[in-house]
DNA sequence: TATCCGTGGTA
DNA sequence: TTACCAAGGAT
């Protein structure tokens, strides 16, 4: 072990603290979906969707995933646009076909069986250090750690370490930190009994001190200084994109047109009604400028009736503002696999990211209105 | 190493 | 309203 993290560890009660927590996960552990068996593919399944993503948001999405593809198999065998769809609303859908591909791999290559060995599992796709730590102890019992933001606070605070988390070298120092005093006896209870420590106890706002069960190792508490920890500098913030988007129909308001976006970026591979950004902020080139782009790129007549709503999406990283209009496609589109004229009653089969379902939404509660103006907007 | 990659809940 | 955040990984 390193030096610098060896010299948090020194002196500490490894075997005492192991076991009352592990006690306390034992006893106080909520009961989970994931929680239920040890299958190694579906702690793996959860393990993906919890990343970056809340429990209460992962439950319902756990349950219909597992009974849409309950094997690797059929995983394995399964249409990515399903996958898409069964993902969506969850977001870094990048996930999902990572996930996708890395069971493809453990099919073809490992029998499909999800590797014990640590090497193998943490080379596929979209798994990391910690999906390794978290899938390899909860599912086989190895002694692996699984640092996580909830891990990092825990220990930031029980050692006292000051370091700014949201450096890739201190997540490293914890990894150390956590091999070192990671129970050999029960590895998956130690490992999910620090992570439900975090989620339950050791709070990031107003940690329930004084009902943990390790508050007598907890050199932060010793201090009264839990709320100082841990440091974590803040990210900048991101831009704000102007976007013009439509509900483009066909003449006889029957379809709508789709378009797939990019398989790389942002919303990779999910639909879209089709969007340009706004680079002329002149709003009586708008009309022009979106028209025109959606003939540069598609060899599309379209034009646009009238404005439908404004639609607001806050990324990680970045805002959408999206002028949306309602119009018509001009004649026959010339579609391929990333262009669609799609009946109306069908586009719940395609995945649309969340600031495209608000503009359904929108279409649909004005749909009346729309159709008032002399368009017949289906049957 | 810093940035990209979603979404919804919350202080 | 703003900012932060929640069981990270890829590049």
């Amino acid at each position: 072990m390193k030096e610098t993290a060896l010299k948090h560890v020194e002196h500490f009660p490894i075997h005492s603290f192991q076991k009352k927590l592990i006690d306390w996960f034992l006893r106080e552990g909520r009961d989970l979906p994931w929680r239920r068996d040890k299958d190694p593919y579906k702690i793996w399944v959860s393990e993906v969707m919890l990343q970056q993503t809340r429990v209460d948001t992962v439950i319902p999405y756990f349950h219909n995933f597992i009974e849409q593809f309950p094997s690797i198999d059929a995983l394995a065998s399964a249409d990515e646009q399903k996958l898409l769809k069964a993902w969506e609303g969850l977001g870094y859908y990048s996930r999902v076909k990572n996930l996708h591909a890395a069971v493809k791999e453990v099919k073809e290559r490992y029998g499909g069986v999800v590797p014990k060995d640590k090497e193998a599992f943490s080379q596929l796709k979209g798994v990391g250090p910690y999906t390794t730590g978290a899938v390899l102890s909860i599912a086989y019992g190895l002694p692996i750690p699984a640092v996580d933001g909830n891990v990092m606070r825990v220990l930031s605070r029980i050692f006292y370490i000051q370091e700014d988390i949201a450096k890739g070298r201190t997540k490293k120092l914890f990894e150390e930190i956590a091999q070192y005093i990671i129970s050999h006896e029960d590895p998956s209870s130690f490992n999910q009994g620090l992570m439900e420590l975090g989620a339950l106890v050791c709070k990031p706002s107003n940690p329930s001190c004084l009902l943990c069960p390790v508050n007598d190792f907890c050199e932060a508490f010793k201090r009264g200084e839990q709320h100082l920890l841990p440091v974590k500098s803040k990210g900048k913030k991101g831009k704000t994109i102007q976007l013009t988007a439509a509900v483009l129909l066909s003449d006889d308001g029957k379809k709508v047109l789709l378009r797939k976006r990019p398989s790389s970026g942002l919303l990779a591979d999910l639909w879209e009604f089709p969007s340009e950004e706004q680079k002329d902020r002149n709003f009586t080139n708008l009309l022009a400028e979106y028209e025109k782009a959606l003939y540069g790129k598609h060899e599309i007549n379209v034009h646009l009736k009238q404005p439908l709503c404004h639609v607001e999406h806050i990324f990680s990283h970045l805002k959408w503002e999206i002028k949306v209009f309602f119009g018509f496609v001009d004649g026959k589109v010339e579609e391929t696999s990333r262009l669609k004229m799609v009946s109306i009653d069908s586009i719940n089969h395609y995945p649309l990211p969340v600031p495209h379902q608000k503009i359904w939404e929108q279409f649909l509660i004005h749909r009346d209105v729309l159709e008032t103006e002399g368009f017949q907007t289906g049957e």
